[in-house]
DNA sequence: ATGGTGGCTATGCCA
C-alpha cells in the first residue's frame, strides 16, 4: 500500500494548530512527525487532528521547550523513547505501524552559537547526542524503519546555500557532518530525500531574522527522512513544501514528504 | 563585528 509520510518542525504546536490543521487538509500525509512542539502531551491539541481524521498520536513533551509528535491516520504503538547525552529533553519517540514499519522521530540539539566544545557545553552535547545515536543505531541493526526529524545538521555543500561560508556556523561545520554521517552509516540508512532529488540546492529551513527570507535565499536543509535499506528503494516523491515558511505566521521550517509503496 | 526575529513565559533562555 502506498504510505504517504511527513516531517515539519512546527515551533509551538499550540501557536500553529492552525498550520498543522492547514497540512493535514491540503495535503494529507498517512503520518506527521512535528518536533519542536513546546508543549507538554496534555496540553497537545489533539483533539483538532483527530477531527481530521488522526486519532492516533504518540508523543513526548515538556514545558516551553522541545517536544516530539507522530499523528497518524492509522493505530500506531508507542514502541518508547531515547534520551541520548542524558539531557533529560524530549527529543526522540519512536512508533510501530501494524505493518512492522517503526517509525523514529527526533529532534536532534541545535548546539549554539560556538563550534566549540571547550567553549560551548551545548556544543558538545549536540555531538554527544549524535554519537549516542551513532552506539545505539550500531547495536539495534534497525530494520523495516524510518526516521525523520529536524537533525539540526545540513550535511552536503547543497545542502546550504553556501558551503564556504557556513563551514564554521554551527549546522554545517565539518565534525557535526562526520558525526552524523557515522551516525547514519551505523544504521545502514537511506537518505530517502536526496536518493529522490539528489541534485541542486534543497533547503528546509530559513532563519526569522533575514529581512526577506524568500529572495535573500539563505537556507539550510535541516530536516531530514532516512529509511532502512530494505525499504528505501520502496521510497519515491520526496519534496519540501517550500510555501509552508510564506503561510501566515509560519514556522521557520518547511515540511518534508516523503512516499514508499510498503 | 554586530544584530537581526520569534516562542515561552514573565525574564532571560533558547532557537
Amino acid at each position: 500500500m502506498p504510505f504517504t509520510l511527513a516531517t515539519w518542525n512546527i515551533n509551538s504546536v499550540r501557536l500553529r494548530a492552525g498550520l498543522v490543521e492547514k497540512l493535514l487538509t491540503e495535503e494529507a500525509p498517512d503520518v506527521l512527525c512535528l518536533q519542536e512542539c513546546k508543549s507538554p502531551v496534555a496540553k497537545i491539541p489533539h483533539e483538532i487532528f483527530a477531527a481530521l481524521g488522526y486519532p492516533h498520536m504518540v508523543a513526548r513533551g515538556e514545558k516551553g521547550y522541545n517536544g516530539v509528535a507522530i499523528l497518524s491516520k492509522l493505530p500506531i504503538e508507542d514502541v518508547g523513547d531515547k534520551d541520548f547525552a542524558d539531557l533529560g529533553h524530549a527529543r526522540h519517540v519512536a512508533a510501530r505501524m501494524d505493518n512492522g514499519l517503526t517509525i523514529h522521530n527526533f529532534y536532534v540539539p541545535a548546539g549554539g552559537d560556538v563550534p566549540d566544545r571547550d567553549k560551548n557545553v551545548k556544543f558538545g552535547q549536540k555531538l554527544d547526542y549524535v554519537a549516542g545515536m551513532r552506539d545505539w543505531f550500531a547495536s539495534e541493526k534497525p530494520q523495516k524503519a524510518i526516521l525523520v526529524g529536524d537533525l539540526n545538521i545540513a550535511p552536503l555543500e547543497d545542502d546550504v546555500w553556501d558551503h564556504k561560508k557556513m563551514l564554521k556556523v554551527i549546522s554545517h561545520t565539518p565534525v557535526e557532518v562526520e558525526a552524523l554521517t557515522e551516525a547514519q552509516d551505523a544504521g545502514g540508512w537511506v537518505d530517502v530525500t536526496r536518493k529522490d532529488l539528489p541534485v541542486g540546492k534543497l533547503y528546509s529551513w530559513w532563519s526569522y531574522r533575514a529581512k526577506d527570507w524568500d529572495a535573500a535565499d539563505k537556507g539550510r536543509r535541516l530536516d531530514h527522512v532516512w529509511a532502512t535499506p530494505d525499504i528505501a528503494n520502496a521510497a519515491h516523491g520526496s519534496r519540501i513544501l517550500r510555501d509552508a515558511r510564506g503561510w501566515e505566521k509560519p514556522s521557520d521550517h518547511a515540511p518534508v514528504f516523503a512516499s514508499f509503496d510498503l
